[in-house]
DNA sequence: GCCGTTTTCGGCCCGACTGTTTTCAGTCG
């Protein structure tokens, strides 16, 4: 783990431990906020910590959070951090992260029952003693026992390409509900985030029932979980996915003003609020109000909000510019002067650099390859089958892939209205040196270079590795750079600042690899290439005709790390890119 | 513990739902 992770863990771990102690819970939210700071930074804490204004001059971050900052930077410890772990076992941060179970209760059992740990608490449970607890009934426990459940069977959180497919569903089906008008998925999925928690849907309807009903009653609900006049949860159960979602039904007129809310980020919202205070407004999921007095919320007088129909006239009366989903990380986006940059789109993709036929792994031949890439609008794909050390994925020797070259371009010849390019995706040897030689190399119009072996190696070790590839003059792309499966394998742990200043030096691209279980760079990796003036690829790893649809996954990730479409070699034109290829081949 | 268009003290975002309660605490987002 990164420096900057491991001190977010204990600031993390601090929070939930002061939290279980009673402690003033503003306390405690900074210790949270401290946390999320110091993982949104996208240099290293410990270069930061070397300049004291520099750390105290990050939001969230005052003088008594460097101070501990500093101390784990030298030491190695902090030492509060391991005061409370004396005072709080460890096994009851994992109770405390049942859903359905908070700090207090969490408190209370432990205070009263001696519960310890997930183990101490289905003791409880299967004694009854449970019951003894005050606010505890029949219903809570059934509801504990099923959060134990159900956590038992899906203790991670969901894919984004496992999870937009499934809101889409849920979107299309509430659309087709009599009396509903607008439907939006929310949350951390319309944010792009590479994994998501749990579905929000957003509906605005003149019959709220109607769409409730439909929800709830849906083919896939487990448990209603919740069904209140505005709100519902359920369990879902979407083919091997389990999925909690929610819906909330509003007014149309407010359908802007709930979507933000329900987008997130928190932290955005929060900061959305605080601004809206100093401005003398209030703002809630029902629009943005102008101060007025009185005991009930403004939406329940009759006060006629600012701005609530759309989410772009909020922002507009906040006087700000607006914030695509993506960005909405409380990462400086709230601050006066920050504007909107031109985030890459889907429809910005002309080109495809990384994709295999049947050579290797793939399950499509060249022509049927170029057919496909054509069929979306791309001007040029590349055939970037393995190199010979992939012996799984049938990887070409030497000779194959002289032949395979010739086979390219003789396709190329073939299929009108789209340039076909000799390419291959080469391992990166664990030491840094390519899989085929230079002289072979200097013959494919696009070489991705690409670690898929050796992914455990020390942070040295893998940036050495990966800066050796970078700096080779006949590498296009560094592809996959990390190679890491989300929630499978962690993959090389580079010095990504390193690694992107390199790119940047050579003119290597260094790629988001779309496939939504890899993407890979992940987004505050593209922030910190972006940051070092590295160029991006955005590419598929087509190996069928399906693959090409994973692009909206990469393109969501390359958006929260900021990219333009400037920055993309995909979105290129076909003699920009053509050209830029050629420029590391002599010319 | 942080922060400042209310600036070094005194606040700190806002609302929905459930379950156990007879008016609300706790949790969640």
């Amino acid at each position: 783990m990164s420096t900057n992770a491991e001190l977010a863990t204990i600031f993390e771990r601090m929070a939930a431990m002061l939290e279980l102690l009673g402690e003033d819970r503003f306390r405690v939210n900074a210790h949270a906020r401290a946390a999320r700071a110091i993982e949104a930074l996208s240099g290293d804490v410990a270069e930061i910590a070397e300049d004291e204004k520099a750390l105290t001059s990050i939001d969230g971050i005052g003088a008594k959070t460097a101070k501990k900052i500093r101390e784990y930077v030298e030491t190695g410890r902090v030492h509060e951090h391991d005061e409370l772990l004396a005072k709080v076992p460890a096994g009851l941060l994992e109770v405390l992260d049942v859903p359905g179970l908070g700090p207090k209760t969490v408190r209370m059992m432990w205070q009263e029952k001696g519960v310890e740990s997930i183990a101490d608490l289905k003791r409880i449970l299967d004694d009854g003693s449970i019951l003894d607890l005050p606010r505890m009934g029949e219903k809570t426990v059934q509801n504990i026992r099923e959060s134990l459940a159900f956590a038992a069977k899906s203790s991670e959180r969901i894919r984004l390409g496992d999870a937009l497919p499934i809101a889409e569903r849920l979107v299309a089906r509430l659309e087709k509900v009599k009396g509903v008008q607008r439907v939006a998925y929310a949350g951390s999925l319309r944010r792009g985030r590479e994994t998501i928690g749990d579905l929000d849907i957003l509906v605005s309807a003149k019959d709220g029932a109607a769409a409730r009903e439909a929800f709830t009653g849906m083919e896939g609900v487990e448990k209603v979980l919740a069904s209140g006049e505005k709100k519902s949860s359920v369990r879902l159960q979407a083919g091997k996915i389990s999925v909690q979602a929610d819906l909330r039904v509003v007014d149309d007129a407010a359908f802007g003003a709930a979507l933000m809310y329900f987008t997130g980020s928190k932290e955005h919202n929060v900061r959305l609020r605080e601004r809206a205070i100093r401005m003398g407004m209030t703002l809630n999921e029902y629009g943005l109000f102008p101060e007025t007095e009185g005991e009930k919320p403004p939406q329940e007088r009759g006060v006629k909000p600012v701005a609530s129909r759309t989410e772009e006239e909020i922002y507009q009366a906040l006087g700000m510019a607006f914030v695509p989903a993506e960005l909405r990380e409380d990462q400086g986006e709230v601050s006066d002067g920050w504007e909107t940059p031109e985030l890459v789109e889907v429809s910005d993709v002309r080109a495809e650099l990384h994709a295999h036929t049947t050579a290797s792994d793939g399950v499509m031949s060249i022509v049927e390859l170029a057919q496909c890439a054509k069929a979306r609008g791309f001007h040029t794909i590349a055939v970037t089958d393995h190199s010979k050390s992939s012996v799984i994925a049938h990887g070409l020797d030497e000779a194959r892939l002289r032949k395979h070259i010739e086979q390219v371009r003789e396709a190329n010849g073939r299929v009108k209205g789209i340039t076909i390019l000799a390419g291959s995706e080469v391992d990166i040897h664990a030491d840094g040196s390519l899989d085929y030689d230079d002289e072979l190399l200097a013959e494919l119009d696009v070489v991705v270079a690409s670690p898929h072996a050796a992914l455990r190696q020390e942070t040295k070790e893998a940036t050495k590795r990966l800066l050796r590839a970078v700096a080779h003059p006949l590498v296009h792309v560094l592809g996959h750079p990390t190679g890491r499966i989300i929630n499978r394998r962690e993959g090389l742990q580079p010095d990504m600042a390193e690694v992107a200043a390199a790119a940047a030096e050579h003119g290597t691209a260094l790629e988001i690899n779309c496939n939504h279980l890899r993407l890979d760079l992940r987004d505050r990796d593209v922030r910190i290439a972006l940051e070092h003036g590295a160029l991006l690829a955005l590419n598929c790893d087509v190996h069928a005709e399906d693959d090409f649809d994973e692009l909206r996954y990469g393109v969501l990730t390359g958006r929260r790390g900021g990219l333009t479409p400037d920055r993309c070699i995909n979105t290129w034109g076909a003699k920009k890119l053509h050209g830029w290829l050629k420029k590391k081949r002599g010319g």
